[in-house]
DNA sequence: TGACTATATGTCTTATCTGACATATAGTTC
DNA sequence: GAACTATATGTCAGATAAGACATATAGTCA
């Protein structure tokens, strides 16, 4: 398993705060949570495209602006399906997820900062 | 949005057996559905690749024989995580996943009936 | 500084998902 | 047809995630 990520990870409020913790992360649990990062990342991306704010994007989700919040900030209590569904209500296609979850950034013109 | 899936769908149990509720899937709640659906796929090939039983891989994945045969099978109950995870203890990648996503069956060897 | 907007965090209640168990339905082999 | 193995389906208690609300923390502008 490559070391180094825990930082990244508890950043995002994922239980890996001790190291003993954070050697009980499995290799497929850490995937997963790269993974749900990448998305994540996708949705603020997708969120900004559109000129959005939370509570724009919240009601759209008919959802609420704290969540979306969590959403974009990989909150462990986030699933994969809110995710992946918010995407997609965001006009994301099937081939844009299977990208970001690749770990392919789409750098989509100049705001691919 | 395409026509003609519901009788796919609705072999899969998912709530769209009239036509009224067919027309009420919006092309995000059907894009997540296929998505799962080709993850479900994806996992029964891996098992029959590995030469496993359903209850060997429930003991695996710490479940039971009947939850990973609503995994294969498709359920409505069944999250995206739970089908990630699992592909994942599987030995899945990141870009396996992406390929299963994308919505191209990886057609490995003689088996990829 | 105060008002305003955007985003983040904490904590509730309710809804949904999970694993487990029982049971049903193939498919084999004897 | 009985016995056996594999898979499917139904149900339920307990676990986890959902939306909502309050509140906290930037950041901007007058």
């Amino acid at each position: 398993m490559k070391k180094m990520k825990r930082e990244k990870l508890e950043a995002a409020g994922w239980a890996v705060g001790s190291v003993k913790e954070f050697l009980g992360l499995s290799e497929a649990d850490t995937v997963l949570i790269e993974m749900k990062l990448a998305l994540s990342r996708s949705l603020r991306d997708r969120r900004k495209k559109y000129g959005l704010s939370q509570v724009q994007l919240a009601e759209r989700l008919h959802s609420s602006q704290s969540r979306v919040a969590k959403m974009e900030a990989g909150d462990p209590s986030v699933s994969m399906d809110l995710l992946v569904s918010s995407l997609l209500l965001l006009g994301a296609s099937s081939a844009d997820l299977a990208d970001a979850i690749r770990g392919r950034e789409k750098k989509t013109g100049p705001r691919a900062a």
